[in-house]
DNA sequence: GAAGATTGAAACGTCAATCTTA
DNA sequence: TAAGATTGACGTTTCAATCTTC
């Protein structure tokens, strides 16, 4: 960014006034940046050489893991992973030539596809758990303390909730979450 | 995510005890997690329909138009833009194809290659920056107050801080940058 | 026909190997 | 031989088109 794209407030335009960043929004939006750009990097790295696995793939086990059955249907796993349910799709056929995940239809709605994680691949989930845990809180929240934490998470929560309120999510293709389970993956 | 894997704090690790997330910690991660994996999808997909341009391109345009002679050497850049030489390298031959940077050698050190923005580049990069300020008000400082925005510059340096000091950025192959530019884009 | 999901091709990012200049 | 940069192959993500079930 240097979203201002600062070189020149240039010329405004001739129609209707550009709304420039403020000089606090403007460093905070790169800092920002930084972050959005080389926190996920690192935490592929990290993951990909410690378990083999990328993020993405990761976080699917994980959701999977915290239903009390393991098993989830494809659109919701793809919402509460945060994605689009193609990129979900794939990321599973990966996962299941693995044999970390099993698909399967709903008996009672054929056009559900059911997504079980496996003995396998809870078993995998669990050895690695720890040293992701553990990097993310070196790289996270190590240098944060109580009250930023909090405010990390109001910010979060303030601009994923524009992002849904303005149209810019859920990605094409993607159905209403069943149920209470709109917006961000929040619990 | 849902970092801890939490389906069981499972039975402590034979060796060394993990250390879990706390509950608040938690909760902030999987509204931090949203945020890293659907904000960058979406400005991506916005600047894309407005522009033809991806994220990442946009921000070589910019952080080049922010150089007085609109050049620099492509490690500076790599750095600036937050990202490894070979990213930025492929990035630069897509904006040399649309004609919006040119490359030359160093006169002075012919291992450094310049890089610089062109006439046809600096007039795209006005004619989409209005729309992608918009946007970035819209998406994320809209809904923050000024006192919020102080605290996410504040946590994303912390993050970025720490990113650096523990080796888990820069990417291999990069170069140390030239000057006082260490760490983040951060100014 | 609409909802849910998948597929394949094209675009992008990463990694390791290579090339060039100093 | 080291620094800076590039290249090509490979893996992942996106987008649009398709398939299946209701």
């Amino acid at each position: 960014m240097r979203v201002q794209e600062t070189p020149h407030k240039p010329r405004r335009q001739e129609s209707n006034e550009p709304r420039w960043l403020r000089p606090d929004q403007e460093e905070a939006w790169i800092s920002l940046t930084g972050v959005l750009l080389k926190l996920p990097f690192a935490l592929d790295a990290d993951l990909r050489q410690q378990a083999g696995i990328g993020h993405f793939e990761y976080l699917i086990l994980s959701v999977l893991s915290e239903r009390g059955d393991h098993t989830m249907p494809m659109g919701d796993l793809a919402t509460l992973a945060n994605s689009s349910p193609s990129r979900t799709s794939h990321a599973v056929s990966r996962l299941e030539a693995k044999g970390w995940v099993g698909r399967q239809q709903d008996a009672l709605n054929g056009r559900f596809m059911l997504v079980r994680l496996t003995e396998d691949g809870f078993a995998f989930l669990q050895s690695a758990a720890p040293g992701h845990v553990a990097t993310v809180q070196e790289l996270v929240f190590d240098s944060l303390d109580v009250e930023q934490v909090k405010q990390l998470d109001g910010i979060a929560k303030s601009i994923l909730s524009r992002l849904h309120s303005h149209g810019h999510w859920p990605p094409p293709g993607t159905r209403p979450p069943s149920g209470k389970d709109s917006g961000a993956a929040s619990a």
